[in-house]
DNA sequence: CCGACTTTGTGCATGCGTTCACAAGCGGTA
DNA sequence: TACCGCTTGTGAACGCATGCACAAAGTCGG
């Protein structure tokens, strides 16, 4: 990866204007299905591939092969017609326009079960995600080293962010603490935060929030499970009057 | 799946044939909406408020007013002109829809770090998913009760969860496992995944997946910060020559 | 060197989701 | 009862994303 332009370059990589042009036009769809090329790519330069067609990158990562090119197209031309993709340079130039050059510091506030994990994640998933910084207002934990970072105390937040040069923070307390803890990190200067709170965050239009709902998820799949029965039960209604667990459908 | 349950039922409350049709047609973007307006909605049933309007609902939520009412279009009329929503009846309706007056016996699999934050979630966020079983490879840990549960070996997987009527299971292995979980799963009946794991499953068309990817999502952020460090690095080119973090763009 | 075959990159059409804007409907008031 | 102000519900326009289909461009065999 990377790009030794300039001279005293250590991790980030500017991007040529035409790039740049690119990423401000890449949509944001686009940009979520390049982390998962990434990782699929990933894994075929570990076991050696060096080439690819779009054909077969896109089955590995469940899309549609035009879907995937298309995706491709908005980084550039770097594929061979009537060849395919090497593997090392689409890598190279996903991992550029994802940033992956530069690395990106964490923070992980809320060292509840949900903490934990991501504090053991053990440098977060696909490298290039350093945690570096704790938090939680436990007196029982603070100090305390988990994954190899000591907890800091909340109160710490903005003095411990700016030191440490965090640059996502990552909110897993309890719902009630979470705007608050959101506010915090935001006067620290973090402006991408993903939250795993149930709750929708409010913050100004320079800070980009990211979610994951748990209970938002299992409601989702709630009403795949309810419609999938329903439409069974419409269907077996008729034969038997019975739905799929011998629920009685009004006629 | 399934089955038997006997005649008197207990929790399920059956689609009208109207609310089957909308059912159908309601966009999935707009179910993951309307389970973020039941959270925000209970949280107001819980601080006695009783009516809200579309403006008040979609400030709360963090989306537009005039997409909410459109989302709350799709599973009906239950608003008053000129006053607003009833907030009792908007949760019940939401409810129904989602399919949450049924009971979604929940599975999760691979008991490591993120295994036991979501054991221990306590009956799963906004209740209805009841967590009633557990998996693991690691002799050490079957048996062990996490969350109130015993951990079940892993060959079990196929009884456990007929027994128990799993309905959604819960993929938090490491990603080497996760295709062969998902596939005993799914030979086990169930229909509704939700999966951590860092890889893309191949299921079955009649099986509904969803994937939290931490990677994925960091990733994005990460495009995000990488996006806002270079235009601000663009416009300061010209001033001084210098990109945001005194790197040197060249001219 | 040429022609056949393969695979990319992309213009275009289609469909879905979001947003706007306004008529319809309801409660309150005189 | 008739009017007025407020808020919903939705038709219609717009914009974005997906999928198709094909020309462009490269490789390989003869």
């Amino acid at each position: 990866m990377a790009s030794q332009r300039g001279e005293g370059e250590t991790t980030a990589t500017p991007l040529e204007p035409a790039d740049r042009e690119r990423a401000r036009a890449i949509p944001e769809a686009a940009v979520a299905r390049l982390a998962v090329y990434l990782r699929v790519l990933s894994g075929m330069a570990d076991q050696g591939v060096t080439a690819v067609s779009s054909e077969e990158l896109s089955q590995a990562a469940g899309v549609n092969a035009a879907k995937l090119r298309k995706d491709l197209s908005y980084i550039g031309s770097y594929g061979t017609r009537g060849v395919g993709y090497d593997v090392e340079v689409l890598v190279s130039h996903i991992e550029r326009i994802l940033g992956l050059t530069r690395n990106h510091s964490v923070a992980v506030v809320g060292i509840g079960n949900l903490g934990h994990a991501l504090a053991n994640y053990g440098g977060f998933p696909g490298r290039g995600f350093p945690v570096t910084a704790l938090f939680d207002v436990d007196p029982d934990l603070i100090g305390v080293p988990v994954g190899g970072i000591p907890v800091s105390h909340i109160d710490d937040i903005t003095a411990v962010c700016l030191e440490r040069e965090v640059s996502i923070g990552v909110i897993a307390t309890p719902p009630p603490a979470a705007q608050s803890v959101c506010d915090r990190l935001v006067s620290a200067g973090v402006q991408c935060i993903l939250n795993f709170a149930p709750v929708v965050l409010q913050v100004p239009d320079n800070v980009e929030v990211r979610k994951v709902d748990l209970a938002v998820e299992m409601q989702i799949l709630s009403f795949h499970v309810a419609r999938r029965a329903d439409e069974a039960a419409h269907v077996s209604v008729g034969n038997n009057g019975l739905g799929v667990d011998g629920m009685v459908i009004r006629p």
